[in-house]
DNA sequence: TCATAAGTCTACTTTAAATATAGGTTAAAC
DNA sequence: GTTTAACCTATATTTAAAGTAGACTTATGA
């Protein structure tokens, strides 16, 4: 399960890359929009202007904007912003490298070298997709539901 | 990150499963060799049991036994006996099916059809490997290390 | 049939992390 | 120099994981 943490970063994210006429977003808007709690969102979008994926100005006029094109940000940044790597065991973290506290042998664990091709999988599919695919993706979805829709009538 | 409770799990069966002699393991056994909470074992075997991996027998002579081969027992059943499905978000959890609680349209969610790639990644590895193949995989990199010594000697 | 071996069950404790909330601080615009 | 809006610090609440304690049940075999 990823966190909300990271839910509400790809509902904000995709909020902005929706909202491409705006070039810049209050905290305020983007909770109320996407109904997400607002002093959680303000830590939310902090960290990921520490990771670089948005920026920010103060003051009037202010707001975040994003830091790069929707086609360019993956998802996979984004969820690492809040679940660093995403390994499955310890063992396997580059970032806190630490050997997993019970092992009693790392480099015969079958535990990691199965768990290892569960992280490659895992990057693979998130490394792959970005902000503006989920976009495209979910309007197609829309737009089928719309079909359906009219077909019914 | 997996839990403790499914990489115990995963480490007593692959010691049961390498101990092929024998045909069943008493708890505090499995305990002292592989390094793990007897008590916490004790709970964890017991759920591998009412996932039906495991067999036991109660009183003198008893224990646990292997259910089924180790090649045909998956990563996957093992860790899914304490992760429940691998979802790794709520809509798309098989058995507890509930939708995500801050989730405003379900059908279109981008995050779902992401996530959904994700988790057949996940599963497509999982449900491949088995307790026999980890064996195996371990037993590999075990000579791999042996031959290094053997060249350094 | 009784002592012992071994799994089973219930309940609890402890610790750590996720999810927030409150309120004050700094920077920029006008 | 007042207002706007991001930034920072601290704290509360809730939940789950990890582990422990002790009593109960079932089976064996002397």
């Amino acid at each position: 399960m990823i966190s909300m943490r990271s839910k509400y970063a790809l509902k904000a994210l995709s909020y902005m890359a929706r909202s491409s006429d705006k070039e810049s977003f209050l905290i305020a808007d983007v909770a109320v929009a996407e109904n997400i709690p607002k002093k959680f969102l303000e830590a939310i979008l902090l960290t990921l202007k520490n990771n670089g994926i948005l920026s920010s100005r103060k003051g009037p006029g202010g707001g975040y904007s994003l830091a790069k094109a929707p086609a360019s940000l993956t998802v996979g940044a984004i969820v690492r912003s809040f679940e660093g790597d995403l390994a499955p065991v310890q063992c396997l973290s580059v970032s806190a490298h630490s050997t997993c506290p019970e092992c009693l042998d790392e480099d015969t664990c079958g535990i990691k070298l199965v768990m290892a091709d569960v992280s490659s999988a895992v990057s693979a599919v998130l490394d792959t997709v970005t902000v503006a695919d989920m976009l495209q993706r979910s309007e197609f979805e829309r737009q089928k539901r719309e079909k359906v829709v009219d077909f019914a009538i």
